[in-house]
DNA sequence: GTCTATAAGCTGATAGAC
DNA sequence: GTCTATCAGCTTATAGAC
Protein backbone atom coordinates (compact mmCIF):
# COMPACT_ATOMS: atom_id res chain seq x y z
CA UNK A 1 0.00 0.00 0.00
CA UNK A 2 2.05 3.43 -1.17
CA UNK A 3 1.63 6.66 1.10
CA UNK A 4 -0.62 8.91 0.20
CA UNK A 5 -0.48 12.96 1.06
CA UNK A 6 -2.47 14.64 3.14
CA UNK A 7 -4.03 16.80 0.15
CA UNK A 8 -5.53 13.63 -1.01
CA UNK A 9 -6.46 12.56 2.16
CA UNK A 10 -8.32 15.72 2.83
CA UNK A 11 -9.39 15.56 -0.94
CA UNK A 12 -11.33 11.99 -0.34
CA UNK A 13 -13.04 12.86 3.00
CA UNK A 14 -14.38 16.23 1.09
CA UNK A 15 -15.97 12.95 -1.13
CA UNK A 16 -16.80 10.14 1.01
CA UNK A 17 -17.48 11.94 4.03
CA UNK A 18 -20.70 14.08 3.97
CA UNK A 19 -22.99 11.08 3.07
CA UNK A 20 -26.32 11.46 3.34
CA UNK A 21 -26.55 8.69 6.50
CA UNK A 22 -29.24 6.75 5.02
CA UNK A 23 -27.32 6.23 1.47
CA UNK A 24 -25.85 3.67 0.31
CA UNK A 25 -22.52 4.74 0.45
CA UNK A 26 -22.82 4.76 3.72
CA UNK A 27 -24.12 1.18 4.36
CA UNK A 28 -20.92 0.47 2.45
CA UNK A 29 -19.31 2.44 4.68
CA UNK A 30 -20.49 0.68 7.42
CA UNK A 31 -20.37 -2.65 6.48
CA UNK A 32 -15.57 -1.66 5.39
CA UNK A 33 -15.08 -0.31 8.51
CA UNK A 34 -16.50 -3.70 10.31
CA UNK A 35 -14.17 -5.51 7.83
CA UNK A 36 -10.51 -3.23 7.86
CA UNK A 37 -11.36 -3.23 11.68
CA UNK A 38 -11.17 -6.81 12.06
CA UNK A 39 -8.48 -7.80 9.48
CA UNK A 40 -6.46 -4.83 8.74
CA UNK A 41 -6.07 -3.40 5.64
CA UNK A 42 -4.49 -6.49 3.71
CA UNK A 43 -7.01 -8.75 5.28
CA UNK A 44 -9.80 -7.18 4.54
CA UNK A 45 -11.71 -8.82 1.53
CA UNK A 46 -13.48 -6.65 -0.93
CA UNK A 47 -16.06 -9.92 -0.81
CA UNK A 48 -16.59 -9.83 2.61
CA UNK A 49 -17.44 -6.08 2.66
CA UNK A 50 -20.05 -6.76 0.23
CA UNK A 51 -21.68 -9.84 2.40
CA UNK A 52 -21.61 -8.05 5.22
CA UNK A 53 -23.24 -5.11 3.39
CA UNK A 54 -25.67 -7.27 1.70
CA UNK A 55 -24.59 -6.68 -2.10
CA UNK A 56 -22.94 -7.90 -5.27
CA UNK A 57 -19.30 -7.31 -5.14
CA UNK A 58 -19.26 -4.72 -8.44
CA UNK A 59 -21.53 -2.90 -6.40
CA UNK A 60 -19.00 -1.43 -3.89
CA UNK A 61 -16.42 -0.64 -7.16
CA UNK A 62 -18.92 1.25 -8.54
CA UNK A 63 -19.31 3.08 -5.41
CA UNK A 64 -15.47 3.06 -4.35
CA UNK A 65 -12.67 2.80 -7.36
CA UNK A 66 -10.67 0.24 -4.98
CA UNK A 67 -9.89 -0.76 -1.88
CA UNK A 68 -7.65 1.71 -0.89
CA UNK A 69 -10.27 4.72 -1.30
CA UNK A 70 -12.72 2.39 0.21
CA UNK A 71 -10.51 2.27 3.12
CA UNK A 72 -9.54 5.89 2.90
CA UNK A 73 -12.86 7.19 3.44
CA UNK A 74 -13.52 4.64 6.46
CA UNK A 75 -10.15 6.25 7.90
CA UNK A 76 -11.15 9.82 7.29
CA UNK A 77 -14.64 9.16 8.78
CA UNK A 78 -12.82 7.80 11.81
CA UNK A 79 -10.31 10.67 12.44
CA UNK A 80 -13.21 13.51 12.55
CA UNK A 81 -14.47 12.77 15.15
CA UNK A 82 -11.78 11.19 17.60
CA UNK A 83 -10.78 13.41 20.08
CA UNK A 84 -14.24 16.00 20.01
CA UNK A 85 -14.88 16.21 23.93
CA UNK A 86 -11.30 17.48 24.24
CA UNK A 87 -11.66 19.56 21.55
CA UNK A 88 -12.58 22.92 23.59
CA UNK A 89 -10.59 22.66 26.80
CA UNK A 90 -9.05 25.90 27.50
CA UNK A 91 -7.23 27.73 30.52
CA UNK A 92 -10.17 28.08 32.22
CA UNK A 93 -11.86 25.16 32.30
CA UNK A 94 -12.00 23.47 35.40
CA UNK A 95 -9.15 20.82 35.12
CA UNK A 96 -11.24 17.89 36.66
CA UNK A 97 -14.14 18.71 34.64
CA UNK A 98 -12.71 18.60 31.35
CA UNK A 99 -10.28 15.33 31.69
CA UNK A 100 -13.13 13.61 33.43
CA UNK A 101 -15.62 14.44 30.31
CA UNK A 102 -12.71 13.63 27.90
CA UNK A 103 -12.53 10.16 29.42
CA UNK A 104 -16.55 9.88 29.58
CA UNK A 105 -16.51 10.43 26.01
CA UNK A 106 -13.84 8.15 24.65
CA UNK A 107 -15.24 5.04 27.13
CA UNK A 108 -18.42 6.02 25.48
CA UNK A 109 -16.90 5.93 22.18
CA UNK A 110 -15.30 2.58 23.24
CA UNK A 111 -18.65 0.83 23.55
CA UNK A 112 -20.38 2.69 20.94
CA UNK A 113 -18.23 2.42 17.62
CA UNK A 114 -15.59 -0.10 18.86
CA UNK A 115 -15.02 -0.84 15.06
CA UNK A 116 -13.80 2.57 14.85
CA UNK A 117 -11.24 2.37 17.31
CA UNK A 118 -9.81 -1.01 16.23
CA UNK A 119 -9.29 0.41 12.55
CA UNK A 120 -7.08 3.12 14.31
CA UNK A 121 -5.41 0.59 16.21
CA UNK A 122 -4.20 -1.21 12.84
CA UNK A 123 -3.54 1.55 11.33
CA UNK A 124 -1.02 2.68 13.73
CA UNK A 125 0.27 -1.29 14.22
CA UNK A 126 1.05 -1.55 10.74
CA UNK A 127 2.82 2.12 11.05
CA UNK A 128 0.25 5.05 9.95
CA UNK A 129 0.83 4.23 6.07
CA UNK A 130 -1.81 6.53 5.57
CA UNK A 131 -1.59 9.03 8.19
CA UNK A 132 2.17 9.62 8.79
CA UNK A 133 1.35 12.79 7.37
CA UNK A 134 -1.73 13.39 9.86
CA UNK A 135 0.10 12.56 13.01
CA UNK A 136 2.72 14.84 11.82
CA UNK A 137 0.66 17.95 11.24
CA UNK A 138 -2.76 18.22 11.96
CA UNK A 139 -3.27 15.75 15.13
CA UNK A 140 0.56 16.59 16.38
CA UNK A 141 -0.48 20.44 16.99
CA UNK A 142 -4.08 19.08 18.80
CA UNK A 143 -2.12 17.18 21.15
CA UNK A 144 0.51 20.36 21.62
CA UNK A 145 -2.48 22.72 22.42
CA UNK A 146 -3.87 20.86 24.74
CA UNK A 147 -0.65 19.80 26.25
CA UNK A 148 -0.03 23.42 26.55
CA UNK A 149 -3.66 23.97 28.30
CA UNK A 150 -2.34 21.14 31.09
CA UNK A 151 1.08 23.33 31.73
CA UNK A 152 -1.23 26.39 32.50
CA UNK A 153 -2.83 24.18 34.97
CA UNK A 154 0.19 23.02 36.35
CA UNK A 155 1.47 26.74 36.59
CA UNK A 156 -1.85 28.25 38.15
CA UNK A 157 -1.51 24.87 40.58
CA UNK A 158 -5.31 23.23 39.74
CA UNK A 159 -3.49 20.56 38.91
CA UNK A 160 -0.61 18.87 39.81
CA UNK A 161 2.77 17.57 38.07
CA UNK A 162 2.47 15.43 34.94
CA UNK A 163 3.90 15.03 31.70
CA UNK A 164 0.58 16.46 29.57
CA UNK A 165 1.43 14.36 26.02
CA UNK A 166 2.02 11.45 28.53
CA UNK A 167 -1.14 12.00 30.33
CA UNK A 168 -2.79 12.34 27.08
CA UNK A 169 -1.30 9.05 25.54
CA UNK A 170 -2.68 7.21 29.04
CA UNK A 171 -6.35 8.28 28.55
CA UNK A 172 -6.38 7.38 24.92
CA UNK A 173 -4.85 3.66 25.80
CA UNK A 174 -6.86 2.98 28.67
CA UNK A 175 -10.23 3.83 27.64
CA UNK A 176 -9.44 2.63 23.18
CA UNK A 177 -8.56 -0.37 25.35
CA UNK A 178 -11.82 -1.37 26.25
CA UNK A 179 -12.41 -0.95 22.59
CA UNK A 180 -9.64 -2.67 20.90
CA UNK A 181 -9.08 -5.46 23.60
CA UNK A 182 -12.77 -6.33 24.10
CA UNK A 183 -12.81 -9.84 24.22
CA UNK A 184 -9.43 -9.65 27.07
CA UNK A 185 -11.66 -7.38 29.57
CA UNK A 186 -14.98 -8.96 29.01
CA UNK A 187 -13.48 -12.77 29.80
CA UNK A 188 -11.25 -11.38 32.36
CA UNK A 189 -13.90 -9.36 33.84
CA UNK A 190 -16.42 -12.27 33.55
CA UNK A 191 -18.79 -10.53 31.72
CA UNK A 192 -20.71 -11.59 28.41
CA UNK A 193 -20.57 -7.75 26.90
CA UNK A 194 -19.69 -4.13 27.12
CA UNK A 195 -23.13 -2.97 28.50
CA UNK A 196 -23.84 0.14 30.53
CA UNK A 197 -23.22 -1.06 33.96
CA UNK A 198 -19.56 -2.21 32.64
CA UNK A 199 -19.38 1.35 30.62
CA UNK A 200 -20.43 2.89 34.00
CA UNK A 201 -18.09 0.45 36.52
CA UNK A 202 -14.97 1.30 34.13
CA UNK A 203 -15.59 5.03 33.49
CA UNK A 204 -16.28 5.58 37.32
CA UNK A 205 -12.63 3.79 37.76
CA UNK A 206 -10.86 5.56 34.94
CA UNK A 207 -12.11 8.63 36.21
CA UNK A 208 -10.95 8.17 40.03
CA UNK A 209 -8.18 7.17 39.12
CA UNK A 210 -6.89 9.16 36.36
CA UNK A 211 -7.54 12.05 38.38
CA UNK A 212 -5.99 10.90 41.49
CA UNK A 213 -2.98 10.57 39.18
CA UNK A 214 -3.22 14.32 38.24
CA UNK A 215 -3.41 15.41 42.03
CA UNK A 216 -6.73 15.57 41.80
CA UNK A 217 -10.12 14.58 43.41
CA UNK A 218 -13.72 14.06 41.91
CA UNK A 219 -15.67 16.65 43.72
CA UNK A 220 -18.95 18.38 43.69
CA UNK A 221 -19.28 20.63 41.03
CA UNK A 222 -21.43 23.41 40.64
CA UNK A 223 -24.17 22.36 37.89
CA UNK B 1 -9.31 -19.22 10.85
CA UNK B 2 -11.12 -22.33 12.45
CA UNK B 3 -11.14 -22.10 16.45
CA UNK B 4 -8.49 -24.43 17.39
CA UNK B 5 -8.54 -26.24 21.48
CA UNK B 6 -6.01 -25.58 24.03
CA UNK B 7 -4.88 -28.71 24.11
CA UNK B 8 -4.28 -28.41 20.47
CA UNK B 9 -2.37 -24.77 20.99
CA UNK B 10 0.00 -26.31 24.76
CA UNK B 11 1.02 -29.73 22.07
CA UNK B 12 2.09 -27.33 19.65
CA UNK B 13 3.76 -25.10 21.71
CA UNK B 14 5.45 -28.17 23.01
CA UNK B 15 6.87 -28.76 19.62
CA UNK B 16 7.37 -25.12 18.94
CA UNK B 17 8.98 -23.44 21.72
CA UNK B 18 11.84 -25.12 22.70
CA UNK B 19 13.62 -24.51 19.54
CA UNK B 20 17.44 -23.83 19.92
CA UNK B 21 17.98 -19.64 20.15
CA UNK B 22 20.02 -20.24 16.80
CA UNK B 23 18.44 -23.01 14.67
CA UNK B 24 16.33 -22.28 11.60
CA UNK B 25 12.86 -22.40 13.04
CA UNK B 26 14.24 -20.05 15.50
CA UNK B 27 14.85 -18.29 13.09
CA UNK B 28 12.09 -18.39 11.02
CA UNK B 29 9.44 -17.62 14.09
CA UNK B 30 11.06 -14.48 14.15
CA UNK B 31 10.38 -13.36 10.96
CA UNK B 32 7.10 -14.55 11.20
CA UNK B 33 6.74 -12.97 14.47
CA UNK B 34 7.09 -8.88 12.65
CA UNK B 35 5.35 -10.01 9.58
CA UNK B 36 1.79 -11.23 11.60
CA UNK B 37 2.72 -8.87 13.97
CA UNK B 38 2.53 -5.80 11.50
CA UNK B 39 -0.16 -7.67 9.26
CA UNK B 40 -2.30 -9.56 11.07
CA UNK B 41 -3.35 -13.25 10.12
CA UNK B 42 -4.70 -12.75 7.77
CA UNK B 43 -2.91 -10.06 6.00
CA UNK B 44 0.54 -11.76 6.63
CA UNK B 45 2.29 -13.37 3.31
CA UNK B 46 3.91 -16.58 3.48
CA UNK B 47 6.44 -15.13 0.80
CA UNK B 48 7.25 -12.09 2.80
CA UNK B 49 7.99 -14.54 5.68
CA UNK B 50 10.25 -15.79 3.27
CA UNK B 51 12.07 -12.73 2.31
CA UNK B 52 12.23 -11.69 5.90
CA UNK B 53 14.28 -15.08 6.89
CA UNK B 54 16.29 -14.72 3.56
CA UNK B 55 14.94 -18.14 2.64
CA UNK B 56 12.89 -19.82 -0.25
CA UNK B 57 9.37 -20.14 0.38
CA UNK B 58 8.40 -23.64 0.58
CA UNK B 59 11.69 -24.07 3.69
CA UNK B 60 9.05 -22.15 5.32
CA UNK B 61 6.73 -25.39 4.53
CA UNK B 62 9.14 -27.61 5.07
CA UNK B 63 9.83 -26.48 8.78
CA UNK B 64 6.03 -25.55 9.54
CA UNK B 65 2.83 -27.45 7.98
CA UNK B 66 0.83 -24.37 7.15
CA UNK B 67 0.33 -20.32 7.41
CA UNK B 68 -1.86 -21.63 10.42
CA UNK B 69 0.70 -23.60 12.16
CA UNK B 70 3.00 -21.28 11.95
CA UNK B 71 1.00 -18.12 13.51
CA UNK B 72 0.07 -20.82 16.54
CA UNK B 73 3.31 -21.56 17.24
CA UNK B 74 4.79 -17.84 17.46
CA UNK B 75 2.01 -16.96 19.40
CA UNK B 76 2.31 -19.32 21.73
CA UNK B 77 5.86 -18.42 22.12
CA UNK B 78 4.45 -14.64 23.07
CA UNK B 79 2.43 -15.94 25.67
CA UNK B 80 4.74 -17.49 27.88
CA UNK B 81 6.59 -14.25 28.61
CA UNK B 82 3.70 -12.12 28.95
CA UNK B 83 3.56 -11.03 32.46
CA UNK B 84 6.62 -12.04 33.67
CA UNK B 85 7.39 -9.50 36.01
CA UNK B 86 4.49 -9.89 38.09
CA UNK B 87 4.02 -13.54 38.29
CA UNK B 88 5.64 -13.66 41.65
CA UNK B 89 4.02 -11.13 43.99
CA UNK B 90 2.03 -12.46 47.02
CA UNK B 91 0.52 -10.44 49.96
CA UNK B 92 4.34 -10.04 51.39
CA UNK B 93 5.46 -8.21 48.43
CA UNK B 94 5.67 -4.13 48.68
CA UNK B 95 2.73 -2.87 46.67
CA UNK B 96 4.52 0.10 45.26
CA UNK B 97 7.83 -1.82 44.20
CA UNK B 98 6.12 -4.69 43.01
CA UNK B 99 4.10 -2.25 40.79
CA UNK B 100 6.99 -0.12 39.65
CA UNK B 101 8.66 -3.64 38.63
CA UNK B 102 5.70 -4.74 36.34
CA UNK B 103 5.77 -1.42 34.50
CA UNK B 104 8.74 -1.16 34.18
CA UNK B 105 8.80 -4.41 32.57
CA UNK B 106 6.06 -4.00 30.36
CA UNK B 107 7.00 -0.95 29.09
CA UNK B 108 10.78 -3.13 28.68
CA UNK B 109 9.09 -5.52 26.56
CA UNK B 110 7.42 -2.84 24.35
CA UNK B 111 10.65 -1.63 23.91
CA UNK B 112 12.83 -4.61 23.25
CA UNK B 113 10.19 -6.81 21.52
CA UNK B 114 7.04 -4.25 19.93
CA UNK B 115 5.93 -7.08 17.60
CA UNK B 116 5.07 -9.56 20.04
CA UNK B 117 2.82 -6.79 21.70
CA UNK B 118 1.70 -5.87 18.44
CA UNK B 119 0.69 -9.76 17.51
CA UNK B 120 -1.04 -9.72 20.51
CA UNK B 121 -3.28 -7.03 19.50
CA UNK B 122 -3.72 -8.34 16.55
CA UNK B 123 -5.30 -11.39 17.82
CA UNK B 124 -7.56 -9.73 20.64
CA UNK B 125 -8.67 -6.81 18.00
CA UNK B 126 -9.68 -9.73 15.90
CA UNK B 127 -11.41 -11.24 18.47
CA UNK B 128 -9.23 -14.00 19.67
CA UNK B 129 -10.05 -16.52 17.93
CA UNK B 130 -7.14 -18.54 18.74
CA UNK B 131 -7.23 -17.56 22.26
CA UNK B 132 -10.61 -17.68 23.34
CA UNK B 133 -9.48 -20.58 26.03
CA UNK B 134 -6.42 -19.22 26.99
CA UNK B 135 -8.58 -15.91 28.07
CA UNK B 136 -11.03 -18.14 29.68
CA UNK B 137 -8.69 -20.35 31.63
CA UNK B 138 -5.09 -19.64 32.68
CA UNK B 139 -5.24 -16.06 31.93
CA UNK B 140 -8.12 -15.51 34.16
CA UNK B 141 -6.82 -17.39 36.83
CA UNK B 142 -3.51 -15.30 36.82
CA UNK B 143 -5.54 -12.39 36.71
CA UNK B 144 -7.57 -13.75 39.81
CA UNK B 145 -4.66 -14.49 41.40
CA UNK B 146 -3.16 -10.91 41.35
CA UNK B 147 -6.97 -9.46 41.98
CA UNK B 148 -6.48 -11.39 44.91
CA UNK B 149 -2.85 -9.92 46.09
CA UNK B 150 -4.15 -6.44 45.39
CA UNK B 151 -6.99 -6.93 47.37
CA UNK B 152 -5.39 -8.08 50.29
CA UNK B 153 -3.18 -4.69 50.04
CA UNK B 154 -6.13 -2.80 49.95
CA UNK B 155 -7.50 -5.08 53.40
CA UNK B 156 -3.89 -4.25 54.94
CA UNK B 157 -4.17 -0.80 54.39
CA UNK B 158 -0.89 -0.60 52.19
CA UNK B 159 -2.38 0.58 48.70
CA UNK B 160 -5.77 2.81 48.63
CA UNK B 161 -9.42 1.55 46.84
CA UNK B 162 -8.72 0.78 43.53
CA UNK B 163 -10.63 -1.93 41.26
CA UNK B 164 -8.08 -4.50 40.58
CA UNK B 165 -8.38 -6.23 37.49
CA UNK B 166 -8.94 -2.34 36.10
CA UNK B 167 -5.45 -1.25 37.45
CA UNK B 168 -4.19 -4.74 35.60
CA UNK B 169 -6.05 -3.48 32.13
CA UNK B 170 -4.55 0.41 32.72
CA UNK B 171 -1.11 -0.45 33.14
CA UNK B 172 -1.11 -3.31 30.23
CA UNK B 173 -2.81 -0.33 27.95
CA UNK B 174 -0.74 2.16 29.54
CA UNK B 175 2.50 0.00 28.85
CA UNK B 176 1.82 -1.74 25.56
CA UNK B 177 0.68 1.29 23.92
CA UNK B 178 4.40 2.43 23.55
CA UNK B 179 4.73 -0.70 21.42
CA UNK B 180 1.28 -0.89 19.30
CA UNK B 181 0.99 2.61 19.08
CA UNK B 182 5.08 3.55 18.36
CA UNK B 183 4.69 5.14 15.71
CA UNK B 184 2.23 7.53 17.14
CA UNK B 185 4.08 8.29 20.78
CA UNK B 186 6.89 9.12 18.99
CA UNK B 187 5.49 11.38 16.24
CA UNK B 188 3.34 13.42 18.89
CA UNK B 189 6.46 13.62 21.44
CA UNK B 190 8.59 14.51 18.03
CA UNK B 191 11.12 11.85 18.78
CA UNK B 192 12.78 10.10 16.21
CA UNK B 193 13.12 6.55 18.02
CA UNK B 194 11.88 4.82 21.69
CA UNK B 195 15.60 4.90 22.52
CA UNK B 196 16.48 4.82 26.33
CA UNK B 197 16.08 7.99 27.12
CA UNK B 198 12.22 8.03 25.77
CA UNK B 199 12.16 4.54 28.07
CA UNK B 200 13.26 6.29 31.34
CA UNK B 201 11.08 9.65 30.79
CA UNK B 202 8.30 7.24 30.14
CA UNK B 203 8.54 4.97 32.96
CA UNK B 204 9.74 7.27 35.27
CA UNK B 205 5.83 9.24 33.92
CA UNK B 206 4.10 5.63 34.58
CA UNK B 207 5.38 4.74 37.51
CA UNK B 208 4.83 7.80 39.54
CA UNK B 209 1.36 8.39 37.92
CA UNK B 210 -0.23 4.71 38.79
CA UNK B 211 1.60 4.71 41.95
CA UNK B 212 -0.50 7.87 42.76
CA UNK B 213 -3.27 6.56 41.52
CA UNK B 214 -2.85 3.64 43.92
CA UNK B 215 -2.66 6.46 46.69
CA UNK B 216 1.32 5.51 46.34
CA UNK B 217 4.21 7.72 46.61
CA UNK B 218 7.28 6.33 44.72
CA UNK B 219 9.44 6.14 47.58
CA UNK B 220 13.19 5.45 48.92
CA UNK B 221 13.42 1.16 49.47
CA UNK B 222 15.80 -0.31 51.01
CA UNK B 223 18.19 -1.90 48.50
C1' DG C 1 17.19 -30.49 4.17
C1' DT C 2 16.96 -27.33 0.21
C1' DC C 3 15.14 -25.37 -3.91
C1' DT C 4 12.72 -24.94 -8.81
C1' DA C 5 8.44 -25.49 -10.84
C1' DT C 6 3.78 -25.61 -10.60
C1' DA C 7 -0.89 -26.84 -9.15
C1' DA C 8 -5.49 -25.35 -7.30
C1' DG C 9 -8.00 -21.84 -5.61
C1' DC C 10 -8.75 -17.07 -4.26
C1' DT C 11 -8.64 -11.73 -4.90
C1' DG C 12 -9.23 -7.16 -6.74
C1' DA C 13 -11.16 -5.34 -10.41
C1' DT C 14 -13.85 -4.85 -14.90
C1' DA C 15 -16.83 -5.83 -19.09
C1' DG C 16 -21.13 -5.65 -20.55
C1' DA C 17 -26.20 -7.04 -20.29
C1' DC C 18 -30.25 -5.06 -18.15
C1' DG D 1 -27.42 2.01 -10.80
C1' DT D 2 -27.33 -3.02 -10.48
C1' DC D 3 -25.79 -7.66 -11.26
C1' DT D 4 -23.76 -12.01 -13.84
C1' DA D 5 -19.72 -13.60 -15.79
C1' DT D 6 -15.04 -13.50 -15.97
C1' DC D 7 -10.05 -12.05 -16.31
C1' DA D 8 -5.27 -11.53 -14.84
C1' DG D 9 -2.50 -11.90 -11.08
C1' DC D 10 -1.52 -13.48 -6.61
C1' DT D 11 -1.51 -16.99 -2.50
C1' DT D 12 -1.04 -21.22 -0.02
C1' DA D 13 0.75 -25.35 -0.49
C1' DT D 14 3.03 -29.43 -2.69
C1' DA D 15 5.62 -32.44 -6.06
C1' DG D 16 9.81 -33.93 -7.09
C1' DA D 17 14.83 -33.11 -8.51
C1' DC D 18 19.11 -32.60 -6.04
Amino acid sequence: MKSISASRIIHMVNEAHRQPPGSIKAHILVAAKAEFAQYGFEGARMQRVADRAALPKPNIHYHFKSKQQLYLAVLERIIESWNLAFDQVSQESDPAEALEAFIRQKLKQAQQDPAASRLFANEMIQGAPNLKHYLNTSMRSWVQDRALVIKQWMLAGTIGDVDPERLIFLIWSATQHYADFQVQALSLLNRAEFDDPVLTETADFLVTFILRGCGLSPRDRPS
